[in-house]
DNA sequence: TTAACTTCCGATCGGTCGTTCGCTATTGTC
DNA sequence: GACAATAGCGAACGACCGATCGGAAGTTAA
């Protein structure tokens, strides 16, 4: 049995179902990298194809659609960001410490992606690039993303503000805008300015927010 | 004199020195309106050269290359904001006041800019587009600019500080990133969202960083 | 073993990209 | 009025774009 099976995945079956999905995994992976350099549009079949030595059809057959590949990147993208950062701070205690765990972790998060995806944050490249364009369905995504990301900042700051760890007439939706802002300029100091004193400014606006 | 002048000039001399002039002008300012929308990088020969009713070797003969057309287009939208932003303010008190003027500038100018360029601050867009890129010509135009106007936040923020208009202790170069940051959450909240409370939203945080 | 399916390739499509070249029409200069 | 300089055009270039097609190679299920 086990003898079988290591004979049939002896010499890389091209066509197989399994293999079809690792493959596609491949160009996910590489089209979340790309991306992150280039922007979401910067994508091209073909040099995708060439990245990962195969035939601009064989790559496109994945997918069907170039939108349709620029969606998976961008949902394997939010995927990894989730799991950076939102998932090591879920079991915290919801409220004003599992905000502040989020917080750093996002901060750790940029500092770490420069050096896995040199490109920085691929949701602030994504966004710049279809905020000016007419609604589609990448736009859409990247819109649902940033808002479900502040929601779920606001729902903390609301937990935090009701158990008395943010002062009385904090508003939530306020602190989250400022929030999101701060790390937005965290991203532009690290990628374009190389700051290296950006995520200690930004641990440092933060204790002013959250106390 | 007047009359030659008004003859000469009758029937759209299209090979004029003076006019030539004033075609790379139209250019210059087309280039400027597209890049806020599609970038920078998104500026192409040949849909410029259909916009204005002319060839595309006619309209790259004013720059030569591409890239030139991209820095001159970067230069003239940084004269544009400066003339909305940091000219209104200059005559004020430097200081907080001066700092004051010019952030509320700024945010009438992201809110206005909406109607003349759709796309959003180019600026915005330009950092996105280059920042992960290796060094190049624009890319250090759009560093240098950034780093610009983040000195000039700087300077009036010592001045305010020096002067006892602002805590004892204020680190210029700190605010001066949170400002940043801000400004970009709001060009966001704008473009993307459409967020009609970002404006608001923005004050009160400057009272929060400015009293 | 056969038939249906899937993966992937090679070739090709119509377009667009930035750039170059040769040319004409017009200008400014002597 | 001759002559260099310039603006702008039209055509063409090589490269790349996303997408489509038919078919070869292989897998899966019957």
């Amino acid at each position: 049995m086990a003898d079988g099976a290591a004979t049939m995945s002896r010499m890389s079956p091209r066509h197989s179902f399994a293999e079809a999905r690792r493959t596609r995994e491949r160009i996910v992976q590489r089209s979340v990298a790309v991306a992150s350099v280039e922007g979401l549009e910067g994508l091209t079949i073909g040099r995708l194809a060439t990245d990962l030595g195969m035939s601009k059809s064989g790559l496109l057959g994945h997918f069907g659609t170039k939108e349709v590949l620029q969606l998976a990147a961008l949902e394997r993208a939010s995927d990894i960001f989730s799991a950076a950062v939102w998932a090591p701070a879920a079991a915290a205690r919801p409220g004003l410490t599992r905000l502040r765990a989020v917080c750093e972790e996002w901060i750790t998060y940029l500092e770490r992606e420069r050096e896995a995806f040199p490109g920085g944050c691929l949701f602030t490249t994504a966004v710049v690039e279809f905020d000016g364009r007419e609604d589609g369905p990448v736009r859409d995504a990247v819109a649902r993303l940033f808002r479900t990301w502040r929601r779920r900042l606001i729902v903390d700051l609301r937990i935090a503000v009701r158990a008395g760890e943010l002062p009385a007439g904090t508003d939530p939706r306020q602190v989250a805008f400022e929030l999101i802002g701060l790390y937005m300029g965290l991203n532009q100091a690290i990628q374009l300015l190389h700051d290296r004193q950006a995520p200690d400014r930004t641990r440092r606006a933060l204790t002013r927010l959250l106390g």
